[in-house]
DNA sequence: TGTACATCAGTGAACGCGCGTTCACTGATGTAC
DNA sequence: TGTACATCAGTGAACGCGCGTTCACTGATGTAC
């Protein structure tokens, strides 16, 4: 019985939506929720850094992403946001801790594949392009976006290993690249900073993404000999 | 006395629009205007598209700039706007197509700047970064934003040598690169093909630009090491 | 076992704002007679 | 040389929209007695 009411329910809504913004509706229904149980009220706060995620894959930008559209990807009133985040800026904030919480999953993930450090290096690599390709939106909400929310008090919980809290992820992210590029150089008893090599290859790797992802009409290389050209320059592959 | 009158104009203007609007006459007030002459109207068709550069200037993105703001700045009520442009999509596909043409006058203009291959490169280089360090907001524009206007239809016109109609400013900054490249290859006898080490030094120097610019709190390496290491490792150095 | 009640998970109306766009207009200026 | 008029370069009020935020509310559900 409550099943026929939540069917209702859901037609009824996306015929309003239809005629009240086709653009919306087009790409993706509002979502049909059926509320929390009294215990569980915590679940809307994740459905919503969902949602977040969801319209920066599409947008590729922090700003222009309402607290209405977000409640509405995620089939609540405006309201029900105010519940879970002081206000829109919260809201945006922490949905952009949130990607740079799975960026470092990610990496973390594949640098751990493998023993072997140039496999962990080339692994990354690939997840890194990855990442930024299929969802290309929080990509560049990490990495290109110009928007600076202070981050600050923003903590990033243990999500693989224990972040030190002082850091932040994508700083975090960027010391396990340093580390994959000590570990070839010291196997290939090659002399030069880690630090700097490692910046070499992310502003090299972030180049890469972002043009492609930028300019798709292009008639790119493939990526993967970029990424081949991008080693072989660098002097990172096995000796 | 017409200049008294214009004088109190300008006084009650910007008085006005303080306390309407602080944050926006903080940064900068609205240009007091004289309405031009009979046959000059077209100069303000040059003022909104300078007005509308300095604004992406300052947001690094299209998006968020609207219309009026353009109007504002220029000094004008947002009608004015629809004496040159057709809408507000029409103004900001005008306002990017005039800063591919100023992207590729500065890479023109670095080019031909010395005979020698090597340091034509390397006076490019410099002009790319300090056009997109210096006008950050405009470099991100043609680079790094993912809304796509289509420009298509916009044409551009010789500005210091005549463009093929059929190809965009950006692709002719791209073939001014690859050309640059090209001589250095064949100077060094190098048999690596142009295109490919081309988007190699654009990919990479864009990583760059864009990183440094959008992450301006890490303490990266200085942008001449970065390019001598990028001219090193591509070999693009006399040999 | 039944019921009153506090709590929880939200909703819906309303506000003032800036936006893109339209419409009717204004007032200076060059030109035809 | 004087004047009527067309043209030009804009202005100002108004519209409907989506926005962030506020406020008072609703109705289901677990719990104390």
């Amino acid at each position: 019985m409550s099943t026929a009411i939540i069917v209702t329910m859901a037609t009824s809504r996306s015929t309003t939506g239809r005629s009240a913004d086709p653009s919306a509706t087009a790409t993706k229904l509002p979502a049909t929720r059926r509320r929390n149980a009294r215990g569980e009220g915590d679940r809307l706060r994740v459905d919503l850094l969902d949602a977040a995620a969801e319209l920066m894959a599409e947008h590729g930008t922090v700003d222009g992403i309402s607290l209405r559209a977000v409640a509405r990807r995620a089939g609540v009133s405006p309201t029900a946001v105010y519940r879970h985040f002081d206000d829109h800026l919260d809201l945006l904030r922490e949905s952009v801790a949130q990607c740079w919480r799975n960026f470092y999953d990610v990496m973390v993930e594949a640098r751990d594949s493998t023993e072997d450090p140039y496999d962990a290096f080339r692994a990354s690599g690939d997840a890194y392009v990855r990442f930024a390709m299929e969802r290309q939106g929080q990509y560049r909400v990490l990495f290109s976006n110009r928007i600076h929310l202070d981050m600050s008090d923003v903590d990033f919980p243990n999500s693989m290993e224990s972040l030190d809290d002082t850091l932040d992820a994508g700083y975090s992210a960027f010391q396990v690249l340093v580390g994959l590029v000590a570990a070839i150089l010291e196997r290939n008893g090659d002399g030069r900073d880690a630090f700097f090599v490692a910046v070499q290859v992310h502003t090299w790797i972030h180049g890469i993404v972002d043009l492609i992802g930028c300019h798709p009409d292009v008639a790119w290389p493939k990526t993967d000999s970029m990424l081949d050209g991008l080693s072989a320059a660098l002097e990172l592959d096995p000796r």
